[in-house]
DNA sequence: ATATCGATCGGCT
DNA sequence: GCCGATCGATATT
């Protein structure tokens, strides 16, 4: 993901996703249209963001067809350069990138400076984990929750899955024309 | 009108 | 592993 503001551009590889459906009780659009998810149900391609616990964002990029309350919550990106666990949480995250409930509703593009494109680690030397969603008591069975197993800003690990101690196999570099 | 509950995180045991 | 912070959304009276 890249986001570009007052000039200053920031990127990372996104390492952890979790994806959540309307038709299953985990999704904030399970039960109705609010203020709150509206932008849930509208038009894929734009960003969802709300407030959680009363001090944290979740940053969603809404899927699917409008009317259809899909999305895909971004849990953890990797920085290079910075600390490795610098947004290693949905909260974290939406820290780090500067985006609060005023993104909510924003589309994904480079003009509105934030985007997503395909690097060098989506390849298949870089195995994803598929395991249950983290922090929701509804739908626990659902295993839509992805992460990159060679990262070590991953949230957290499902159970037996071990850290690796080398560093993550993409390497940090500058890009030009940006 | 009041109570409960989070798609979390950092601190503490 | 457990707990509290903190507040908007939702459920209950």
């Amino acid at each position: 993901m890249k986001r570009k503001s007052n000039r200053q551009l920031l990127w990372g590889v996104i390492v952890e996703t979790e994806a959540y459906c309307q038709s299953e009780p985990g999704c904030h659009g399970f039960h109705k249209r609010t203020k709150r998810n509206e932008t849930l149900f509208g038009e894929p391609g734009r960003l969802y963001v709300y407030l959680t616990y009363g001090k944290y964002h979740c940053v969603n990029i809404v899927t699917y067809k409008s009317g259809w309350a899909n999305g895909v919550l971004l849990r953890a990106i990797a920085i290079p350069n910075e600390h490795e666990r610098i947004a290693a949480g949905p909260g974290l995250l939406a820290n780090r990138f500067g985006l609060n409930r005023s993104h909510d509703n924003l589309l994904v593009s480079i003009e509105n400076g934030i985007w997503v494109c395909k690097g060098k680690s989506a390849n298949n030397m870089n195995k994803i984990i598929q395991t249950t969603r983290i922090g929701i008591s509804k739908a626990k069975s659902l295993r839509w929750r992805w992460y990159m197993k060679s990262s070590r800003s991953v949230s957290k690990r499902a159970k037996g899955d071990r850290c690796p101690s080398v560093l993550q196999s993409w390497q940090p570099r500058l890009e030009e024309g940006l």
